[in-house]
DNA sequence: CTGGGGAAGGGGCCC
DNA sequence: AGGGCCCCTTCCCCA
């Protein structure tokens, strides 16, 4: 079969790094890894303050009954959320269940929470180094040393306010792909998409020396390339030619001292995320 | 086992 | 809507 015919609907070894999303599928459909997730906060009533004979109780003292959600795509938030407006602070949404007797966000300020709010979560948690405070599987994120990380992806925010509007693409994207295609199990968000792909299947750019396909007519031209031998890519550092730029910045890397993708176990670095994996599988991290 | 090159696929953006 | 281009990713192969 020609490599250019390989469209893989799933891998198990090099599985996308949303596969966990793809997990919660299963459960209740699409919208079960998505849904905000609504936590009631009890906040303290500080008209009541506890005397030595009457100890605190906070199940009673609360004048304030809160609720906190992951933020809900737009479709979501209209079908299916709770309550008034959201107040939306940072990366959470924020509503009363009853009029609160002090402003709602003192009285958040109060609890001192943590930028990321310590809940419960569907999202899968990120396994870390053991003790490793920078290692947070809560919320679907991890706190890297530079700010905040995208589980699913890797994406790198600086806020988690950033953060989270990056993971509503995640759901966003979930939820449009319905356009599926009808020679193989791939789904696709828009029309245009799943024809782009269709173009996989049909191969309508053949090659004039070997007769190979393929899908789109610039991957001909690539093609083109190892038939003529041209190298229009040349590297600064060594002078080295390539076809594919993007074979080209795989190249550079190897000159970089610093290699961009690091092991979280044994911090050893990789100039590619391919070699990343493959020693994670290997050695470092095998599958338990 | 590891590093790297070659080839190809897919999504997004722009025109 | 479709094509071209860019970027990223993946897989295969070899030293």
């Amino acid at each position: 079969m020609p490599r250019s015919f390989l469209v893989r609907a799933h891998s198990s070894h090099r599985a996308p790094n949303y596969r966990q999303l793809e997990t919660q599928r299963e459960v209740n459909g699409a919208r079960s890894a998505c849904r905000g997730l609504v936590v009631p906060v009890l906040l303290p009533d500080k008209s009541a303050s506890p005397t030595p004979a009457d100890p605190p109780r906070p199940w009673e003292r609360t004048s304030v009954i809160a609720h906190i959600s992951l933020p809900l795509p737009r479709h979501e938030e209209a079908q299916g959320a709770p309550g008034p407006d959201p107040l939306q602070v940072g990366p959470v949404h924020l509503w009363a269940s009853r009029a609160p007797s002090v402003p709602l966000k003192d009285s958040l300020n109060q609890l001192n929470l943590p930028p990321l709010l310590v809940l419960p979560t569907r999202w899968p948690p990120i396994p870390g180094p053991a003790g490793d405070p920078a290692a947070d599987g809560r919320l679907g994120a991890a706190r890297a040393p530079g700010g905040f990380q995208c589980v699913h992806c890797g994406k790198p925010y600086h806020t988690p306010a950033g953060l989270a509007r990056h993971r509503e693409l995640h759901c966003q994207l979930r939820a449009r792909r319905c356009f599926s295609c009808k020679h193989c199990d791939k789904e696709y968000g828009s029309l245009g998409a799943l024809k782009m792909h269709l173009r996989t299947h049909a191969l309508p750019c053949p090659c004039a020396v070997c007769g190979k396909a393929f899908s789109r007519p610039w991957l001909l031209q690539g093609h083109m390339r190892t038939h003529t031998g041209e190298k229009p890519y040349t590297c600064s550092h060594c002078s080295r030619a390539f076809a594919d730029r993007s074979n080209l910045r795989a190249h550079l890397q190897t000159h970089s001292d610093t290699k961009k993708y690091q092991c979280k176990n044994c911090a050893k670095t990789f100039s590619r995320t391919s070699l990343l994996a493959r020693h994670q599988e290997s050695s470092c991290c095998p599958d338990p």
